[in-house]
DNA sequence: GCCAACGTTGGC
DNA sequence: GCCAACGTTGGC
């Protein structure tokens, strides 16, 4: 079973809110690689809930993705910040997935914590000047990240 | 707010 | 297809 960490702005969807609602669209990603990432995503496949551009960034939680993806419908929506003037019905490039709410940490694996630990070395999100907002998570890394709760 | 790093766009 | 300019991400 593969293993996923994606990125979120707390502001936009923080763990608590996941928590909150139990379940959610993992929407309005807009880069080409991340989004290929979601459609290899399968049922049950779990992922590390990050918390980026916040005052703590780090691992927050973990949770779950729910069925495949799927065309992202925000991409279409004149209301929404992730809309895609380029983007149809017919032909629209981006993907979502739904995700469900499995574990929230105690306290937070920050970022600072995951650099300082050797056995993360390989951790993609660790890598010099990585954006991705999807990154698959190897399933070593997987449990190293897991002992450090 | 700054800036490094990367992705995207568009002229040629 | 190259590459400069620009936009975005995201930590600090």
């Amino acid at each position: 079973m593969p293993f996923w960490l994606m990125k979120s702005e707390p502001e936009e969807l923080a763990i608590s809110t996941l928590q909150k609602l139990g379940q959610t669209r993992w929407d309005g990603v807009r880069n080409y690689q991340a989004r290929n990432f979601l459609r290899e995503m399968r049922d049950g496949d779990l992922f590390f809930f990050y918390h980026s551009s916040c005052p703590r960034p780090g691992i927050a939680g973990i949770g779950r993705i729910v069925g495949e993806a799927y065309p992202d419908p925000s991409a279409l929506d004149q209301r929404s910040p992730y809309l895609d003037p380029k983007a149809s019905m017919e032909k629209n490039p981006w993907s979502a997935v739904d995700v469900r709410f499995v574990e929230a940490f105690a306290d937070i694996l920050d970022l600072t914590n995951l650099r300082g630990r050797p056995e993360l070395a390989d951790l993609a999100l660790l890598k010099k000047g990585n954006r991705l907002s999807v990154m698959p998570v190897a399933e070593e890394e997987w449990a190293a990240v897991l002992a450090l709760r």
